[in-house]
DNA sequence: ATATGACTGATTTAGCCCATTTAGTCAAAT
DNA sequence: ATTTGACTAAATGGGCTAAATCAGTCATAT
């Protein structure tokens, strides 16, 4: 199996190259011959690995997001505090903001996705759906206040988190606040903001949150199966 | 003194035909001669009263901006509930949903602001800079948490704001959640985020966010004062 | 079996010309 | 003293063509 090995590792290396240029240049000024040499191939192996550039493009918007759910979970994992809802967003603020693509794909940045952009459009219709999944979970968990429906808090997590990342096109150099503290205080906030008046459950919240961030990301992992998918060649 | 009651109410006029015209067909596709004949006057005569294209619209920025802060004051002095900064963030948001100029300057909508958008990038640092300055008063009041720095709030309350108002844009329509419960929902949470742990003069609160509030308006009134500034003619 | 890169057809870009629009002016009208 | 609208110079945009780019294929090489 060891061609089967090389194989993926070709697949990898595609995206791996594929992600970093489509996020300097853009969708459309990114060409597949670049892709390939980049990733050491020629480009007609791109074609044995991905049936066209929409579909080497989507398979990179799942590997890049897999990443950032791969870094946030790290982030989960490694903060030796009790978790509480407001760290899971500050985790996951710092790890949109560490990786280009995802950071990019969040503000819908015109000059990364160009034309692909006007085909694709349900990626913050996902992560809302997400979140109300596991609003929903940590209401009943009784780890946030459940006088606002799951699906509200979704909304207001993903548009305000949005605002946070995009903060950086729309204030002026002068104003701007370092990342570190806009997180910093938005956990403060958060905090007292969603906390439940009377909180259950601190110390499962922990486990909670891991294991539905490991959720995600095996559902995620999922989209992108080679093999089967129309995502691969052929 | 009739002569110059109507030059200004010939000024009012075009501000406010500029306003809705820019609003529907943005800066490029509206035309100077379509003001004109709006507001019932000859295009020579807007050259009368504005010595050029950018500077009537920069007095319309000043104009709707200083319409959306008297909103927001009616809707603060309207309100029988004990003013609190929550309330006021939740005044602020309904008066920018109600003035599609205001709102298409805050998420600085590229079709209405079209080239006119290159020259002219202030406009959020003014808000978080007004924003600023009103939490200082408010944490010295007792009535904001200090323990995250008033700029620092200031910041977070903009972008976050942007993050709602901008989510009109965002969100797939499915997803969305009604202006109503965004606002209903955000003062929730914003009321738990920013008192402080010790909250004082409840009761002061209401003279000082509106005192404030008038403060404000007067300042952008001063702005666009016809006569000296050179956003007027000649 | 796998991988290559020259090749092709379709699309995009760049340059050009010309008709139309429009910001801003000013002599004439009120 | 005001206001107008015909006028001008500049900018815009549509239509066209030539050149260049690039996604995707496939005969050939390893």
């Amino acid at each position: 199996m060891v061609t089967a090995l090389q194989l993926s590792n070709r697949r990898e290396r595609l995206l791996d190259s594929a992600g970093a240029l489509f996020s300097r240049w853009g969708f459309d000024k990114t060409n597949m011959d670049d892709i390939a040499r980049q990733a050491g191939i020629s480009k007609g192996a791109v074609y044995l690995e991905f049936p066209n550039k929409d579909a080497l493009f989507k398979a990179v918007v799942h590997w890049e997001f897999a990443r950032y759910i791969e870094d946030w979970l790290r982030r989960l994992k490694a903060d030796p505090e009790n978790l509480s809802i407001a760290r899971m967003v500050q985790h996951s603020l710092a790890a949109v903001d560490a990786n280009p693509f995802v950071k990019a794909l969040m503000i819908r940045d015109q000059r990364v996705f160009g034309s692909f952009l006007r085909r694709d459009k349900e990626f913050f219709g996902l992560a809302i759906s997400m979140r109300a999944e596991l609003f929903t979970q940590l209401q009943e968990a009784g780890i946030v206040r459940d006088d606002i429906s799951a699906s509200t808090l979704a909304y207001l997590i993903s548009v305000t988190g949005y605002g946070l990342i995009a903060g950086d096109e729309v204030v002026p150099a002068e104003k701007k606040v370092g990342f570190e503290e806009v997180i910093r205080a938005w956990g403060l906030l958060l905090e007292r903001a969603l906390t439940p008046a009377q909180p259950r459950n601190r110390k499962a919240a922990r486990a909670l949150l891991i294991s539905m961030a490991e959720k995600m990301q095996i559902a995620l992992r999922n989209l992108d199966k080679p093999g089967t998918e129309e995502n691969s060649a052929r």
